[in-house]
DNA sequence: AAATATAATATGTACGTACATAATATCACT
DNA sequence: AGTGATATTATGTACGTACATATTATATTT
């Protein structure tokens, strides 16, 4: 092989690399030179070497162990990256106009199902709050959100008719460990109400649940207008 | 601020530097001490600081810039990494057998919307493949694809009653940009009786469009079967 | 032949130095 | 005040060396 010009760049490696298993030069499986052959072969330390490698890894391509090597890796994993921004973000980022409704608040014991998701007692003190998310006016996202006042106190003086939970939480709330889940649901009677749509209609609901240390702070129910759609790219 | 321990690797530095915006000791837009003087108060070297505040800033925790220094992510966009295996490997994961039945596997030109989706004319050499996956005897997932043939030539030679079109795909079709997309559907009377259900259920819908430079490769429509999660941590 | 200790090795990381680069701040000039 | 040139600065990266660590290969013992 023959490299008329020096790589002497991490990017540049990770290119060249890369250029390589996708030319199938280097097979799914298949052990490719060691950190030190590939900086000589490519003209810059194995530090360089090291850092593209070490990225390609990260981003499924490549297997490494240490002693054993490294190796094209024999079923991709792809790994999409999901970027989750706060809801009016999400809105204003397509030049729509946010606005955002809360429905309900009120603080009393959770039903059984948010105490198994959030690993509270059915005596917990939280607060149950219900809010609806629209872009440009039109129904977008309708909320059901679980907090606990035990992990977070302050928010029962948070006024959650100006900022909604979710941007009070990630401001004041920071969190350790989350769950998120995506699925299709049918509309029910409430959620076609408040949606403005039909009973029945097909709709993506996100939920998620957050944690700080062991204890749980929020358990949200995200259920999308219909059409809505999450994309992003490989 | 006293460190008893000195922090001389680059993940103890990280989880320290996380420990203080959890504790809001630094706050969301807070502007943060530069590396060099990180690196003093803790004790490394700056490599190690910089190694460690670049994996929080991928993390989506901190947002830096040169000259202008390095602040807490006043909006933290929450980054979920999905892991997409093949869906074989996703089924046996949980312990289950995976089958897969060929439906349909037809040479002909595609339809306008796939033209669209994968940039292609419409008298293009293209094969239309359907099938089914099944997880202990049970659908799973029906798959809906349409693969360029001028793109990858091999295909028609590949036996796709034995290894899947996604599989086979996977091994021999390298692509460098793809894109994917969530959204809910309902069932048609088709995707009902092909899954077994009811029409009119909520589906989860998978659509993925890969290329290879401005090569479209290939262009699927995954359907999956009622109760469907897809999860990931935060 | 099996079990165990030991050597070999590829990746993983830490560090100091040097320079590159992008963004900001400052100053000179009009 | 406004414009443009210039200096400053924090992050970004490259490199060589050194050592750590996980894992495999080999040798030794039972």
């Amino acid at each position: 092989m023959s490299t008329t010009t020096e790589l002497t760049n991490w990017q540049s490696v990770h290119d060249e690399v890369l250029r390589r298993i996708h030319t199938r030069e280097w097979k799914p499986g298949d052990q490719i030179p060691k950190e030190v052959e590939l900086a000589e072969e490519l003209g810059c330390a194995r530090a360089t070497v090291n850092r593209a490698l070490r990225e390609l890894a990260a981003e499924g391509f490549l297997d490494r162990r240490r002693k054993a090597g490294t190796r094209v890796a024999a079923h991709p994993v792809r790994r999409a990256r999901l970027d989750i921004p706060v809801i009016r973000l999400e809105i204003e980022g397509r030049g729509q106009k946010y606005t955002y409704g809360l429905l309900l608040s009120e603080r009393r014991t959770p039903p059984p199902e948010i105490c198994a998701n959030l690993g509270v007692t059915a005596d917990s003190d939280m607060l149950h709050i219900t809010s609806l998310h629209l872009a440009d006016g039109k129904p977008y996202m309708f909320e059901e959100r679980w907090v606990s006042v035990a992990a977070t106190p302050e928010i029962v003086d948070a006024d959650l008719s100006k900022i909604s939970a979710n941007e009070w939480l990630v401001l004041h709330a920071p969190y350790t460990k989350g769950d998120i889940s995506f699925s299709a649901v049918l509309a029910s009677e409430n959620e076609a109400e408040i949606l403005r749509t039909q009973k029945n209609e097909p709709l993506f609901l996100i939920e998620r649940t957050t944690w700080e240390g062991e204890k749980g702070i929020t358990s949200a129910r995200l259920v999308f207008a219909p059409g809505y759609r999450m994309h992003t790219a490989l």
